[in-house]
DNA sequence: ATAAAATGCGTACCGTGGTACGGAGTCAAG
DNA sequence: CTTGACTCCGTACCACGGTACGCATTTTAT
């Protein structure tokens, strides 16, 4: 029985993520399952939407359960709600990026000292988590 | 039997973690677990040096397998060593840092085209994820 | 002496984002 | 019509850094 759509490794590779992730996103939620007539499922161009949505919010650093909240947005008008959870995920991202910064910083400064130490004195490195 | 040395909830205690964590070192080779005679194990001086140690190099963006390597430099005086690993991570901090900012600039962008778009066009943050 | 609290140990579970496996069914080509 | 590839589905497993649970034993307080 020859269908129309892609096959879940067609669909899977036209987003360039393997089959297993199509399945796991859909066992959260993410995808609906086509339907199917006791053979295979097809997967469409709105899947194809989909499936590239959830790609290109992930990259923008929405976590998968955001992108669940997002994709039922009714088609792009809830900005509050929008605009709430991207104001969310900025304020994430802005307190990790200041924490790893700073783990950098501090980081950096230890190394350089190591590297002055020379070979006599122990090294800053590990002296700075010691006592 | 009275012993000396700090029990393992009074140890966690004292470097603000919990007992469980302690164990969780220990299984995975960074705290060494004390001897016991059919009783409770005793932790002392040293050991609080070396959980303070892990804790700090932790705070400097160390992974665990990362400080369980730097705890088995010798008492600081392997500089190369010690300096490779902090370079990988700098390195890794560098690039995950990076990435983050990215997400939160475009972001940032999207949400601010929201706002500016009014209630009638739809949301910039959605739809930037579409088509 | 006895109850309550803490410990030891093994094991299972949490969240995050997947990946791998195995058996049964289905599909396409030769 | 058989072979090989693909699919479906459930389930287990991976890294990471822990947290929680349950049961036996030990320690501490009353």
């Amino acid at each position: 029985m020859k269908q129309s759509g892609l096959t879940i490794s067609q669909f899977a590779a036209t987003a360039g993520v393997g089959v297993e992730t199509v399945r796991y996103y859909q066992r959260k939620g993410l995808l609906k399952t086509p339907e199917t007539d006791g053979g295979m499922r097809r997967y469409n161009d709105e899947a194809i939407r989909q499936l590239r949505f959830i790609r290109r919010a992930q990259e923008a650093g929405f976590t998968l359960s955001e992108i669940g909240e997002l994709l039922s947005l009714d088609s792009g008008h809830d900005h509050e709600r929008a605009q709430e959870l991207a104001k969310k995920r900025i304020n994430e991202l802005d307190s990790r990026i200041a924490e790893m910064q700073r783990a950098r910083d501090s980081l950096k400064k230890l190394a350089g000292e190591c590297a002055k130490g020379g070979h006599r004195r122990p090294c800053a490195i590990l002296s700075a988590f010691d006592v």
